[in-house]
DNA sequence: CATGAATGAGGGTTCATTCAT
DNA sequence: AATGAATGAACCCTCATTCAT
């Protein structure tokens, strides 16, 4: 008896989901977890309030499924950059190229993952450490095939020069963000040097 | 006949002021700006809530005088340990000792600072990027005098690479802080090892 | 030219709309007004909460509509009970059983007019009045007879004795439901003596 | 340090609190648990509604503890009634005596009792079972007393004739209430000797 | 100075109801 | 007829802030 629930009725939905969790993503960038209210979420997507819940549980459910997602995302892409069989400056720029990238383009999900999540609900903090910890892990990876491709200063504890390259690269991201034109090639460009340095780059003879 | 506050109450008003502040510290360090209610921090005082507003007029200004405070503390430290007349390595070396320092004894002071006041109100914002500008420019002073030394790799864009080297340290520290036993010594060699290695030092002949 | 529906699509729409009815009793009489909502009405039902509205105009004219058609059926089957000419003994023994039987094997009709509609909204409690009056009206008219019968205890209010029939019934039969596996029979046995004790039966000579 | 709570602001805000739980009483006792909402409490007491939450956790904890005192006076009430050593017909009057003074002076917490906590949250459910089967139990005591004075009628079931009795009592009570001028004399005489012939009471020779 | 009772704006969430498809 | 996406009033509750004592 159930109507077809025709492909275009679907398909509107979903479209009407992704444009409520941009809405959300965007406000939750801007304001955090605690400031930002589903009041704001809904104004944002121009919707009642109802309607919110009628796409997610609540408020805490869907931050965290879109701090998950975008998460995932930054974390593939820089993957993918480092992926494929190439020396370690090539990987290096790919990955630091990719999530320069990321930061030019769709600046909210940058904002959401450094600042959207902190000082919030304990099930957040989680997922932010998790997070840092394999943004961390994901460089560290890098460093890893650098090492053995004997083109890294020794010693060096591998982890925590992740760590460093990390936090460096956010605070560089965010600094960036504030301005109205960043020179993101530029400061790519920097940034792959200051890291080639940092982790005592030797190319290969 | 003007009132004036003998100077033994004036001191008992101060000491009581300084311990809601330290309350209030522990508590915005803990539960970051949002989370912490005026209730949490009164209660941490042991006072009563009316006392609070005799001597802070809001929970917005409280925190902001905590955070520039806190900030000014920081700021000053590094300062200390890079003024007087050494080479560049020696006070890298202290300026690293003495951040690490700070966050092994006084961790909350550092919570507060990277994580405390995050996505709260925009005149936090505010002191948030202030105290992350002056911090890089903290790094910034001491990278100058490396430069003018001749001991730093040129090029490298000085403000950039003092950003890197802010942002690495705090994604370090706070990583080091969810350890239970932190061993501050070791990341304190290795911090101060990666950071010469990213500026490229040569020690002078 | 006018349409008519088809008396095959009338009844199956008056089946729909029975069955919509049975699944709102289930949640009613377990849940009582306030606390079931539409939705587990139409998810008892299977069907979309649209259809709900088709077939009724609102929440309350349909707990209304329900409460009101119970109401009516349990005081036919007492009506029925009581009919006839036969002596009050018999009478009573057929209607304690009747209303027993009801709560046997309709429980959700007893809970659904005992504690589904109390607290509720005001054109409800008008209801619930004229229920209990109505029930009570039942025994009066069964007691009347055995007044005129001369076999009951003189004097006495015939209407308070009802209500009180009326009323020890019910709580009776709430404990009842209460049980897993409640012996229905030897409770009736027991009410029937406790009644005719109540009203100082004596079985004319 | 702390100021002396003067015992007369402890005096006056018990008795803000005992207003406030009479504001409670009469909004719950005529609308019932679900309906009455905080803010009609509030508004009864002429207090704001943060003040609710000052002197009480949440809705449901002040109603279950409404409920719970309620209960308790009631059941206590009709304990002094019965207790002391008198024979059984003079207990019985004085328990209807004192149940039905309830009735008529303190209706609301009959109301609360009756009405206020059906079909509600089910924590509260199971506290209205336990009331009931308290009242029963109370009743119950005193058939046994008869009993053992010999003075009832053989056999029966205690408990299911002291249901009989608490259900039939509530009945007419109920029906009381609704009078704008009911006449609580004549019939707690009536429930007296209906009570009595429930039980088969013969008096003693 | 210090207290804590009192306030009420505003936050997250529910749910009866509507209406375009 | 039937659907279910969309709405928004209203609910419970929190918490920064005030002020009489």
């Amino acid at each position: 008896m159930a109507y077809r629930s025709s492909e275009k009725t679907r398909q509107k939905k979903d479209a009407k989901r992704t444009a409520m969790m941009q809405a959300a993503m965007k406000v939750f960038a801007e304001k955090g977890y605690h400031a930002a209210t589903v009041r704001d979420v809904v104004k944002q997507a121009d919707v009642a309030i109802g309607t919110f819940y009628f796409y997610f549980p609540d408020k805490e459910t869907l931050f965290t499924y879109l701090y998950e997602e975008t998460a995932d995302f930054i974390l593939q892409s820089l993957q993918q950059a480092t992926s494929g069989s190439a020396d370690f400056e090539t990987k290096l720029k790919a990955t630091m190229q990719s999530y320069l990238n990321i930061a030019a383009y769709e600046p909210a999900v940058i904002q959401l993952l450094l600042v959207g999540g902190v000082g919030a609900v304990p099930s957040l903090h989680e997922k932010r450490i998790q997070f840092r910890e394999r943004l961390a892990g994901a460089w560290q990876r890098l460093l890893r095939e650098g090492h053995e491709q004997g083109v890294l200063a020794t010693p060096q504890d591998l982890r925590r020069s992740a760590e460093y390259i990390a936090g460096g690269i956010d605070e560089i991201v965010l600094t960036l963000l504030r301005l109205p034109n960043p020179n993101t090639d530029v400061a790519t460009a920097e940034l792959i040097q200051t890291t080639l340095r940092l982790v005592g780059y030797q190319a290969a003879e």
